[in-house]
This record gives C-alpha cells, sequence and structure tokens, in this order.
DNA sequence: CTCATAACCGACCGCTTTTGTAGGATTTAA
DNA sequence: TTAAATCCTACAAAAGCGGTCGGTTATGAG
C-alpha cells in the first residue's frame, strides 16, 4: 500500500471541511460521526494538519476546525504530505527545499544508482497527481446535489 | 515512503542480472557481493520473483540466476508488484483481473467515496511510471560504460 | 460562577510489517 | 565425495500503524 489511513482519513476529514458552506467551525465528534471515524484518532490526524497551517482551530464550546484557505487554494500534495510525511519512493530520496531530488547513494559504487531513474519517474508520476488535485474537486467530487449555495440556517449573514 | 527496502533490493538485482551480457546464471552472493546487499534477506526477494516468473535458477554448483525474459520485455511494473504485492494507494483499492479499479467503501454511505478520485489520479501516475519504464533502460542508465557487447571470457559461441 | 463543550497533549498498547539471521535440505558440477 | 549453490522454514528485533485513555486548557451559555 503506498498509503496508510492516515492520508484516507485526513483528506476525508478535509473534504468534511471544504463541504461547510458557512464560516463557523465544525467540531471533530461531527467529523468523526458523519465519517464513522474514530474521534481520538482523529485528533492526532487533525494536529498535523494544523501544525502544517491548512486548518485552522477555535478552542471552547461551539469551537471546532476550519479551513485555513479556500478550497481552490488547497492541493491535495500539502495535505498527503502533511500527514505521512515526505512523499518519496524511497528511503533513499530527499527533496532539497528547491525541489531537487536527491539520492543518499547516488554513486558511492563505481557505477551509477541504479534505480535513481526509476524512483525519479514515480516520484514523478505521483507529485503531479497530487499536486493537480484540488481541494475544492474533491469536495465536488464527494457530493455535488447535497450542497447548494445556501447559507446555514439561522444565519444572520 | 512509499515503497520499502524490498523494492529496492529486488530492483538492484534484477539491473545485475540484465548486466550480464552472457547466458550463464549468476550467483546470489556474486550480487550480493556486488550490490553489498545481505545474502540471506536476497534469498526471500529472489524467490518472489521466481515464483513471478521474472528470473529462472539453476541449482547446485555453478548455477544461478537468470533473466526469464530479455531486459527489453520486461517492465517494471511487473517487478515491483512481485516484491511489494499489489501497486495500490490505499487499503481499500484492489484492481479486478480486468484491470478495473474498485474501492471497498464506494458509495456505502449516502455520498459518493470523496477520495476515490484522488486515488485513482495517483495509481494512475504510478502505474504509468512503473510501465512505461524497462529493466532495460535501468541496466543502461546503470552503466553504459562498462557493458560494451563483449562475449564473456572463455565464452564458447 | 459554573458547567458543558471542545480543542489540546502525551503516554500507552496490541498488531503487523519490515529487515533481516539461522539452520538445514536438496541439487549438481567437478 | 565434496564444494557450491539453490531452496525452505522458522525465528526475532525493531519500527510503524491504528487506536485508546486520561487529563488539561479554553470558551460560550445559563
Amino acid at each position: 500500500m503506498l498509503f496508510s489511513t492516515k492520508a484516507e482519513y485526513g483528506v476525508r476529514l478535509m473534504v468534511e471541511l471544504g463541504r461547510q458552506p458557512g464560516s463557523m467551525p465544525i467540531s471533530l465528534s461531527a467529523v468523526a460521526e458523519a465519517e464513522r471515524l474514530p474521534l481520538s484518532y482523529l485528533e492526532h490526524l487533525v494536529a498535523k494538519l494544523r501544525n502544517a497551517g491548512l486548518v485552522t482551530s477555535t478552542r471552547g464550546a461551539h469551537g471546532g476546525y476550519r479551513l485555513a484557505k479556500p478550497a481552490e487554494e488547497i492541493t491535495m500534495d500539502s495535505v498527503v504530505e502533511a500527514l505521512e510525511g515526505q512523499i518519496a519512493p524511497m528511503e533513499c530520496f530527499h527533496e532539497t527545499p528547491e525541489g531537487k531530488v536527491l539520492c543518499s547513494h547516488e554513486n558511492d559504487g563505481d557505477r551509477a544508482c541504479a534505480t535513481k531513474l526509476l524512483w525519479t519517474r514515480v516520484q514523478g508520476g505521483v507529485t503531479k497527481a497530487l499536486a493537480g488535485t484540488t481541494l475544492a474537486e474533491l469536495v465536488e467530487f464527494s457530493g455535488p446535489d447535497a450542497r447548494a449555495e445556501r447559507v446555514p440556517v439561522g444565519s444572520a449573514a
């Protein structure tokens, strides 16, 4: 398996936040119930998303979480990376801040690193797929019917 | 990390076999020494490759392993799949024999599966990268110099 | 003020996978 | 007969995964 349920649950969480039309936060327990996921586990995941600056939280009663940016501006590579750690096909791969891919045993023997060509291509394929998908797309895909542009009940706006 | 060292070691093993110009088998210990990998672990990996029909073995003294097909006809998706198991981005994904992608909790709630769009794209990216790379490419990439088209020493052919 | 709600935090825990090691059995060329 | 190999199974340390639990802090409502 390429990814664990951390990515699965976390993306679902993000989609659930993206489905919310208003600007009021939703509690984790609401998300947990809607997606039938364990609340305590979601707490760990949402912490990663918050540290990555993808969601904001408000504490106390009627608190909860909101997207930190509009869903159109959130690409899934940042979401998955926040949840799973750096996306690399292999342990020896690390991406520099400038986006260059390095292999730790590059040329450590007498020959070129035999596998670098392959992993570079895989890396490119995954990155392209993730970075080319926005949260807004997933929100739209998840349920184009249930969310007309209506304001939440009792909204003063 | 997308893949474990099983894929890394196994691919290196395949490349090493592909580098061999003649048709005589090479022993695992030779591969282990050349790539500085633990022999006993390679035994497990090569067994998977053999079961998948990617390499053939000859037992006894002067035995060893050979590619079952020419390197040009071996695509890396079959190699990686033999080593790591089915390539799917998520636990809930399984590919049918006809190549169709299924998600096990497709529509189990009232809405469409929110993440299927994303994982399908990732799956496509990885598969394309792996299936679009042949072992021959990696062999060429690994050392275009050290293997001119010369027959092995003492070859009767 | 107090109480319920909800974010926040860290420790723990059983399970599976990973990354090997070890020991032996079998086959085969010399 | 012996040495070189594949082959096979069992074992084991370590890490990651999926999840639980208990407690602390912040905050709006009554």
